[in-house]
Formats: structure tokens, C-alpha cells, sequence
DNA sequence: TATTGTTATACTCTATAACTATA
DNA sequence: TATAGTTATAGAGTATAACAATA
């Protein structure tokens, strides 16, 4: 299904697609130059990830951020380190590693979003209202495509009993 | 003038601002995974660039790019010999460098927005047609707002003539 | 035997410092 | 003396491979 690789969702989606991609793509710089560098964006995620559900494994984690155990083993490490999160056994199963977000953590995650804010607002205030008002609008868009890029990962990591559902085509 | 880093554009705006710069934030992880990985981010944002603008002196692309002029040199050079850009003396300045893009540039850029955009479709074709419509929409926005932030540094690449003009406070 | 996480090691991207050539 | 670009070297972040602990 979909097998074609594009969005059977009505006429002209295609090239809007291509552009929206690209867009996006080319924004990167943008939004990684308006943050903060103290720590990395993939620190960033990790954190915002726990803020959002809660603890969560450390396979999990990697797999959510896109990058592989040990890379997430060493980043967590530094995580810790600097005091923003805490590893906790898994008492269910002692091989498990929870990763937790610290109170220090939590308010890193409410800082970091104040302090992106305001850098943001400077690029955001140069905009016609009507585009400020077409980003707020698209704010739900937006942060739904994050999530169903997650979901689209997060059942690969749990496979509880069944693993090898089918090989990637 | 709007010193104070929030915008001044209506009441509820800066909440909005801290939300929106959140969700673009942690959407790069989305926006980069289902990109190709041959060649880096910044890669794809020089091609781009040299694709909107033509051909640029080395030192902008590197301000543009937000990497250093060292950085842009083994980044120049791995494009080129890719075949992807050349590099031109400009009889002007023999000091200087223009970076064009090639046919065989030219033709990767085309062709990795098309595959861009078919990654993006599958994920896209999951959102509900009113999210799709918000996003579309604030495409021109989006756009905006990179080429806001490219004129905001570019200035500082060719003061001409005049230079210090002062120091950044 | 399979899974979770770690350690050891290497590669890529970027940075800073020192240099060459033009102006 | 100042600017454009290069070369040399180092650090951060990530990858793959091999290992330890638990299921």
C-alpha cells in the first residue's frame, strides 16, 4: 500500500510535498542557529522526549533519536553528569536501564524553551502578521508529524514476543 | 528596538513563539531522518544555496552556512570532487574563490528535492487533510523566515569599503 | 540462546591556529 | 596591514564490533 511513494491525497499534494520537504530541509540551519549551543540537538531531543512520556529505556531512547546504543550509552552518560537525568535499575527486569529526567533536568527542558523562545521572537517579529499567523496555524501540523515520526519507530523497539515481523523492503 | 527579545506583535504572541520554536526544534530530528544521507545537511544547504543565488564567494557560503571559512574549504572541496561544484578565480580579486554549482550539481539538487519529497509523502499522507492544508500554508512563511535569517548575517560578508563597522556588543 | 547495555576503536564534521597569496 | 583562502591539528558526536550481565 502506498507503495509509490507519493501522497494519494488529491491533486497538486505532490509538488507542495516536494517543496514542503525542502523547505523544511533548508530551515534546519535556521533553527539550529536560533538555539542555544550549550549541548547538543540530539541532547535536546533526548531531554524533551522524557519531559514528554516519562522515563524510558535507554534502547528506546536511541531508537527515537535516531542513533544507536552505545552513541545513546555515551550520551546519557554525559546526560548524567552534568545532573539532567538519572539511570534507575528496572526492578521487572534487571538487564534494563530507565532513563529519568532529574528536577534539574526538568527545569534545563523549561529554560531552554523560554530562553529558544526569545531568540526566535527576533526572526519571528521581522515576519508579516499573516505569516506568523499561517506558522501558529500550522503549530498542531507541525508537532502531529513529529509524533507520527516517533510512533513510526517506537513499535520496532518493544517487540515483546514477536520480533522479525518482516524484513524491510 | 525590541531589545527586549519578545515580540511585540499582540498579546498571547510569546507563548505562541516559545511553542512554535519548541516544535521546529524538535522537528529537525524528523526533517533529517527522512532525508537521504549521502552527503551532510550542510552539504544539501550549500548546494541549495549556490542553486538559489549562483555562484558565491566561498566566504559567504560559510557565514551563510553558519560553519567556518576553514570548515567550507574541505566541504568545498569534497563537493568538488564529487563533481558536484567548481571552483572559479575571480579575475576581479585573485584572492577570490567563486563556488559554482555544476550541471551534475544542478541535476542532484532536482533530483534530491524529488526523493526528499517522496520520503516526506508517506509521513505527510498520515496527517488529516486540514493539518496538510496548515502546513502547505505556511510554507511561504517558512521560506521567509530562512531567507530573514540569510540577510540578517549576510551583510557582515562583503562590507566593501567600510568595515568594522562596530563591535558586536 | 536472545536481549540490554557497556567498552574499545575509528570516522566524519567542525573548530582554532598558523600559513600563503593577493590587495 | 588587511583580506581570501588553505593547511595542520584537535575535539565532539556518531558508528561498528566485541563484550558482560540478565532473561
Amino acid at each position: 500500500m502506498t507503495n509509490a511513494g507519493t501522497a494519494a491525497a488529491g491533486p497538486g499534494l505532490d509538488d507542495r510535498t516536494v517543496e514542503l520537504a525542502g523547505v523544511l530541509q533548508n530551515l534546519y540551519g535556521t533553527v539550529f542557529r536560533h538555539a542555544p549551543r550549550d549541548i547538543s540537538l540530539t541532547s535536546v531531543g533526548t531531554l524533551s522526549t522524557l519531559d514528554r512520556t516519562g522515563p524510558r529505556r535507554l534502547t528506546d531512547l536511541a531508537v527515537i533519536e535516531g542513533i544507536t546504543q552505545p552513541s545513546m550509552t555515551s550520551l546519557v552518560t554525559s546526560l548524567e553528569q552534568a545532573g539532567l537525568v538519572e539511570r534507575r535499575k528496572d526492578p521487572a527486569d534487571r538487564r534494563v536501564v530507565l532513563i529519568a529526567l532529574t528536577e534539574s533536568g526538568a527545569t534545563y527542558v523549561r529554560e531552554r524553551r523560554r530562553t529558544t523562545g526569545e531568540l526566535f521572537a527576533r526572526l519571528l517579529g521581522k515576519l508579516p502578521p499573516d505569516e506568523v499567523a499561517a506558522l501558529v496555524a500550522a503549530i498542531p501540523a507541525l508537532d502531529h508529524l513529529r509524533e507520527l515520526d516517533n510512533a513510526e519507530r517506537e513499535p520496532q523497539v518493544r517487540p515483546a514476543t514477536a520480533r522479525g515481523v518482516s524484513a524491510a523492503s
